[in-house]
DNA sequence: GCAAGTCTGTCGGTCGGGCGACAATAACTG
DNA sequence: CAGTTATTGTCGCCCGACCGACAGACTTGC
């Protein structure tokens, strides 16, 4: 059972394997220059990272193992909120698909990550969905159950209370870049956050694990497949980066232009004091 | 003490007084046909809706009240998170200020809706700032106080996790606007999104009380000033609004046409099974 | 291993909307 | 109430990016 998408005639190519040891680079990643290795992995803590060992024992009796075949849909806007889902192996796309047909990604869940939960309580329907984007292993959890355990677990409410905030936080900035931004700008700034939760060093460079098609960052950052193609090749032109045995590799300076990520807000604007 | 930012030489306008009965409506304010009469109100329960008495007493404990003067800032992206903030009356724009000095509103609370929350775990520094957009009164609660509260009082943390989760959900529809739709479509919407949150019925008709001027707007949906107005006044022109002793009026028709909150996302794309 | 399908790369045409500028009106403030 | 400041309304220029189209490279499935 494949799923195809109205806007495209294929289904989402993208498998890298994330997150945990193994990796399969067949084409592109993306690669960054030293100045950003401390920063790596900078990953926020998933879900499951933030619970003890009993608690993540008691909330595994209510799951069941689901294996999902490369572009199955998990659930799609409109569904009831049945279940919450961790990810166990695998990548999971949180996309809106708007009325237009176009496919908007919000953001992706890798190894330990939970969706699924924004709609919760007063959600009604699923608001978003989510697909497959290559083979994966979630383990799924009815709604009561999960309702149940985070009453009787504090610690891991608050755990979701983090992971949401999080993503909040995360949008809040894409919007930011869109309204902001040209695509030029959004794009480097996607490769950046890309590094730093995605990243992996490999020698004095950083490697994306990730096997995004030019459609799927377009879908990030909103620009059609075109100029992200015409736009990468230019900032590979202009030495910003540099395609090299297929990977990508982006040039120091400009990872230090990058605004990193905690300090940035302040500097910038001060508001001055009438 | 009144703050001034870069972006514009004045402070911020606007000064409605919100989903609390009192209103003061000086110049302009936006209504809706009948069509959309039941959907109204529709705004979320706030985070302290969700707490029995006893609860909120408890929490009412550790707080200290705040008075805001218009235009306060109640704390600034790169500040450390510190408190959390509940308004009891008034209204206070969340929003992002980004690199290039522009202001984008992400979101506003009126009375009982909590903010600052996003950053009270793994937050590091505020991602974003507060800035009362009238004269304002809220209670503030210190980080630590607040969090062991969460902590002994679940149906407090899943109240948190309802209220950001909203939030979560909005920004998506936000990003998608952002992404498929052109100026007057991303007002129309904002106009409806206004409605259903702000809206009060007035005889056949809707009204919100807010007093936005064009900029606000446009720092909402990511546009000009300038295309705001211009676009306010085609829909005018149009019939869509009109403008009647300085109250906006949307045509039947039109709000008809406006996707309903819940059940839109479904008949528009449906993904065929391959 | 070949064929079908997918992805990358490139090129004009077109246009929405940003930007600067300026006038007119409305809203505050002393 | 008068002067100042904020807000609305309008215009023209111009550029970034969307759109359609197409060729070549790569991948995948039979």
């Amino acid at each position: 059972m494949v799923f195809t998408l109205p806007s495209r005639q294929n289904g989402f190519p993208a498998r890298a394997i994330v997150a945990t040891g193994t990796l399969t680079v067949t084409t592109e990643d993306v690669t960054v220059a030293p100045v950003m290795a401390a920063h790596i992995n900078q990953r926020p803590p998933s879900f499951l990272a933030h619970l003890d060992d009993s608690e993540r024992a008691r909330l595994l009796e209510f799951a069941v193992i689901q294996e999902l075949p490369r572009n199955q849909v998990v659930f799609c806007a409109g569904d009831p909120p049945d279940y919450v889902y961790i990810v166990q192996s695998g990548r999971v796309r949180i996309y809106h698909l708007s009325p237009g047909g176009r496919v908007v990604s919000l953001w992706f869940c890798v190894a330990e990550d939970i969706f699924g939960l924004t709609e919760l309580y007063h959600g009604g329907h699923r608001q978003v969905c989510a697909q497959a984007c290559e083979r994966s292993r979630v383990l799924r959890i009815a709604r009561a159950d999960f309702c149940q355990f985070l009453e009787q677990t504090p610690r891991a409410a608050l755990a979701a209370l983090d992971v949401v905030s999080m993503r909040l936080r995360g949008l809040g900035r894409v919007i930011e870049g869109l309204v902001e931004s040209d695509v030029t700008e959004r794009l480097t700034q996607l490769i950046q956050r890309l590094c730093l939760e995605y990243g992996r060093p490999v020698g004095d460079r950083i490697c994306i694990d990730l096997r995004l098609t030019h459609q799927d960052i377009a879908d990030m950052i909103g620009a059609t497949r075109q100029t992200v193609t015409s736009t990468l090749g230019e900032l590979r032109r202009r030495g910003v980066l540099t395609l090299r045995e297929r990977r990508w590799h982006v040039a120091q300076e400009v990872a230090g232009t990058l605004t990193q990520p905690a300090a940035d807000s302040k500097p910038a604007n001060q508001a001055q004091i009438s």
